[in-house]
DNA sequence: CGCCTTTGACCTGCGC
DNA sequence: GCGCAGGTCAAAGGCG
């Protein structure tokens, strides 16, 4: 989170400050859900810790792959949505963008960030919606293993 | 001058 | 085995 708080044109509705765990004020999202193609769609409205269970739970139940070999690691990841005019969110949180990539079907690219701190495992992903160009979609992969610091 | 982005090349898994 | 698609690396350059 910078100082000066959330920029104005990222807020969406109340610009009340509250920190979820991901750093990011409850207001700022107007969508969630489980946005891969072969996952199912979720629409998840209410708080930021609502997101954050749905979204996990949605992911780990439609994960395509046979049941036994589900012990493998799981990795924690999920999607939100957000209608944005910039591709880059201050989320507390400080990222190296280490990619760019064309992906097939979006006439968009796709950007790679890995957080900053050291030994966090955390990446994410940043792209426009190819339907509504107007919303970026960002998913998290990971969690945090400390404080958001910025 | 240090940190971060840019960008093409490289790597890897998967389907045919 | 080959080619494609997605993900990552790292050298080079930009910018404060």
């Amino acid at each position: 989170m910078s100082s000066n708080g959330f920029r104005p044109q990222h807020s969406l509705g109340s610009d009340h400050a509250d920190q979820s765990k991901f750093g990011f004020p409850e207001a700022y999202f107007t969508f969630d859900g489980w946005l891969q193609d072969d996952y199912t769609e979720a629409t998840i409205s209410g708080t930021i810790e609502n997101h954050y269970h749905q979204a996990t739970e949605v992911g780990s139940l439609d994960i395509q792959e046979p049941e036994e070999s589900r012990t493998t690691e799981f990795k924690e990841r999920y999607a939100f949505k957000t209608k944005s005019a910039v591709d880059i969110l201050d989320d507390g949180y400080r990222w190296r963008k280490y990619g760019k990539k064309m992906v097939k079907n979006s006439p968009n690219p796709r950007n790679y960030y890995k957080c900053l701190f050291e030994g966090c495992p955390v990446k994410k992903r940043v792209e426009r919606d190819k339907e509504d160009p107007r919303y970026v979609i960002t998913t998290y992969e990971g969690t945090h293993n400390h404080q958001s610091i910025s």
